[in-house]
RNA sequence: GUGGAUGUAGCUCAGUCGGCUAGAGCACCAGAUUGUGGUUCUGGGGGUCGCGGGUUCAAGUCCCGUCAUCCACCCCA
């Protein structure tokens, strides 16, 4: 009986798991740079750590199962609870501020769809304890700084930057109720993919005084930020908002990513705990969806039962970016699974126990190196030795009966010397 | 949850009006080449035509059902 793979997973073949080891070397790299730490959770956490901010509906698009005690558990569809939950059974003995970085694996039980799986990987990056934009720039940085070294450009990407601070401050000024916020948070967020007349209309439903959703509208079809006091009234709260956005957006300059980062009023996020800056990198071309978002949650630790410490970050998906790296012709063609120092080649059944040896003895000393199996003709096995990408073959055949040499052979150029075994190996260690 | 498309070899696909033993390219294996790889040439293995039913002398092809996958919508931590 032959069994199917689960929807929305992937098989991670070898060609397949270079792409994937290509990513995350990346996202690990730029995570070091930028002086994060790795850490890492279970794969499985109480379901109630799921349910605390979020509704029904996610729960329902969770993994839950049930343990033999009875006890309700769930697969990880984000880290981000994780993180909270760890860091604060720490958080008097953890020196701060805390810089960390995961790579974990994620589940969620949503429609397979373009760039979403039900199994996907998410490189999250979090800076705790840091109540200053120039964290917030630094989470920024490291995102741009990953795509950057894909090769992607200013072509390609660009990251779209607001603030739910500011946003919240100039709705207020405006005069709409505390407790419309939310949902008018989630009707925001949704405009750039509405037809203008839809999104009017919506609007009108949720902010019925005219006057009011007029400067709604006025106010998102801004597209600098020193457009924004001419449309709404800049009371204290707003100014400061804005100031603190300005600030993100200097920092993001020193740092030399300022061609990378436009300000983007109708960055909002859809989840109501963002406080502060938000972003969300896109890309220029296709109708892919976001690449990475995050921004500011200074309650984050808080809403987790721990104290009230400030922290931002952001989540950025392996399927997206996958796709848009091949849209880009930035992953190469083949990937190599296998990079060999040595191939070796044995000639004669009689010298394959000398083959091994020589194979563990080069192991052993930290070579990649691999071996024949069977006895064939040598042609057959130069040919085994290109298809693992070996750098250097080695023959061993009569030269070795005879006068105890084997032959080297450069894989690239082509050539090869006879050299005295024992030399070979002297030769090594110098 | 809603709508659309597609299911033929490991992969990408062709298969005419229903008609002979179901094909190509790539990949894989072998030989040409018993001690010299990447190229080339030759050959080979590999199929429940998604599954079930129906129409017919005859179904990969037509009809009904079903399952799966992909795409879009909803949602998006």
């Amino acid at each position: 009986m032959k069994i199917p793979p689960v929807k929305g997973t992937r098989d991670f073949y070898p060609q397949e798991m270079a792409v994937r080891n290509f990513i995350m070397e990346g996202w690990k790299a730029a995570s070091i740079r930028n002086g994060f730490e790795e850490y890492d959770g279970p794969i499985f956490e109480h379901l109630k750590m799921y349910q605390i901010k979020s509704g029904q509906e996610i729960v329902e698009q969770l993994f839950h199962l049930t343990d033999r005690g009875g006890r309700e558990l769930a697969i990880r569809p984000e880290i981000t609870p994780t993180l909270a939950r760890m860091v604060n059974q720490q958080i008097n003995a953890l020196p701060r501020p805390i810089k960390w970085f995961s790579i974990p694996r994620l589940c969620r039980a949503e429609r397979p769809q373009k760039g979403r799986l039900r199994e996907f990987f998410q490189w999250n990056v979090d800076i705790i304890d840091v109540d200053d934009p120039r964290a917030d720039a630094e989470v920024i940085f490291t995102s741009i700084d990953f795509l950057r070294s894909t090769g992607l450009t200013t072509a390609d990407i660009q990251a779209k930057i607001s603030s739910r601070r500011l946003l919240a401050a100039l709705l207020r000024s405006i005069g709409i109720d505390e407790n419309k916020l939310e949902s008018l948070y989630a009707l925001l967020d949704k405009k750039a993919k509405l037809p203008c007349e839809a999104f009017e209309e919506m609007l009108a439903k949720e902010i019925p005084v005219k006057d009011q959703a007029e400067r709604i509208r006025d106010l998102m079809e801004v597209t600098t930020i020193e457009d924004i006091p001419r449309i709404v009234h800049m009371n204290e709260a707003a100014t400061a908002a804005l100031d603190e956005l300005k600030n993100v957006f200097s920092l993001l300059d020193l740092m030399g990513i300022s061609d990378y980062c436009h300000f983007d009023m109708g960055i909002v996020r859809g989840l109501a705990y963002y406080t502060g800056m938000v972003f969300e990198v896109h890309a220029t071309s296709g109708k892919l969806r976001a690449i990475c978002g995050g921004g500011r949650f200074d309650n984050l630790l808080k809403d987790f039962g721990g104290p009230s410490i400030a922290a931002t970050g952001m989540g950025m998906g392996d399927c997206v970016l996958e796709i848009l790296l091949r849209e880009k012709g930035l992953l190469t063609d083949s990937l190599a699974t296998r990079m060999l120092d040595y191939y070796i080649c044995c000639l004669d059944d009689e010298l394959m126990s000398r083959a091994i040896v020589l194979t563990a003895t080069l192991r052993q000393r930290g070579y990649v190196v691999d071996c024949v199996y069977k006895i064939s003709s040598l042609g057959k096995q130069l040919k085994l030795a290109s298809s693992t990408n070996a750098r250097q073959s080695i023959i061993l055949g009569q030269e070795l009966i005879r006068d105890n040499q084997l032959v080297l052979k450069d894989m690239q150029s082509g050539n090869q010397r006879s050299i005295q075994y024992d030399h070979f190996l002297s030769d090594l260690s110098s």
